[in-house]
DNA sequence: CCGATTTGGTATTGACACGATACTAAACCG
DNA sequence: CGGTTTAGTATCGTGTCAATACCAAATCGG
């Protein structure tokens, strides 16, 4: 038998063990958690179908209840802002204040990350995404977890003409910049194996 | 700017966190938390000189004083035996006990993860590790971490004959199976670049 | 050889993540 | 328009986690 997933199993979660720790480190000034850290990450990331609680709790694989109170602390830090939703007044919608963007630029928190993948050639960094992609895409599967990914590359993507964009499922049309964004109605377009590409 | 770091370190993340949820999962029966069974994998797999609090916190990224409390929870289980160190008698050794072994024979915490790398190649596989690997041993480095690892690839392996073995660092003989297990002495053989294979 | 320092580990305290449960309010559905 | 679903909050108990203080064994420096 292969030992070789077990191995990047043990590496995935040692790095993220290491980043978690170094989260603690930039972020202690703010008596911030680790957490609140990769919060305030996925808001700066999240496009307007994924800045709310519920999208995050799935992102981040906690339960609702708990992201809740991670978000009632930090909108007391003021680092975010909630408001709510014009159609569905159940739904909050987030987003970073002008002080969590500032937090984000200066903390730096992935500077750490930048410099550790410094020396390996960007061919062999596609590489490693584009197996840890579809691994994360077949464990959302297994679980019936909703998918989160970018426009380019969704099912319901559709390009209008060269700067215009829609998403097909919702009908809204999107500026370029936000189909950068993270998403959580992200749906896998048909599948075709992708192999390593040489250096 | 390429931004395929910043991709890698969000799945590396991602993953993590799946996995977290995943841990928590298998292992409320036993009413134990994720980090209690990171702990009790990573003895599964740590070798005479790392089954230490000490290796453990610093594998983990927690302080001694974290770790130490988990260990205490879990000796109260009785999923693990702590012993002194026979040389060194401030120094308390680690190793899983017999429900310990058995829990993680039973609760198989990798499945999942098992499951969702099934589609993936080998090789794509071991290219992404060579890329983390990488990026770890970067990592500790500019953090000035201990390194850890397996002996095949350290520069204080010795091989004695086809099956005998010695760490030329503390001078002790190595048994097969024992040079597979995580060290914490370990320090990277003069590194030549790798470069992805192809499939 | 013996005081000073270092090192490995534990005890205690306080903040808070996290899940579980119970709840509210808005939306949807027949 | 009543019943159900959905998005989110409130509350509570367990336990992580860092910080600090502490202890004992080892090591170092004369």
């Amino acid at each position: 038998m292969d030992k070789s997933p077990q191995v990047l199993l043990e590496l995935v979660e040692r790095l993220s063990n290491l980043m978690r720790a170094e989260f603690r480190r930039v972020s202690s000034d703010e008596q911030l958690q680790p957490v609140h850290v990769q919060a305030l990450t996925y808001l700066a990331r999240a496009n307007r179908y994924s800045n709310t609680p519920q999208a995050m709790a799935e992102y981040l694989g906690l339960t609702k209840g708990t992201v809740s109170q991670s978000l009632l602390l930090l909108d007391r830090r003021g680092l975010i802002e909630r408001y709510q939703d014009d159609l569905d007044r159940r739904v909050v919608r987030l987003r970073l204040s002008q002080a969590g963007d500032a937090f984000i630029a200066e903390a730096q928190p992935q500077l750490a990350w930048q410099h550790a993948t410094r020396n390996i050639s960007p061919n062999r960094i596609r590489n490693a995404v584009s197996a840890l992609r579809e691994t994360l895409a077949t464990f959302q599967e297994d679980n019936e977890g909703r998918a989160f990914g970018q426009c380019h590359g969704c099912q319901h993507f559709e390009r209008l003409s060269t700067r215009a964009y829609r998403c097909g499922l919702m009908g809204d049309r999107l500026s370029g910049p936000e189909t950068k964004r993270i998403c959580w109605l992200y749906v896998q377009k048909g599948t075709a194996v992708e192999e390593d590409e040489d250096d």
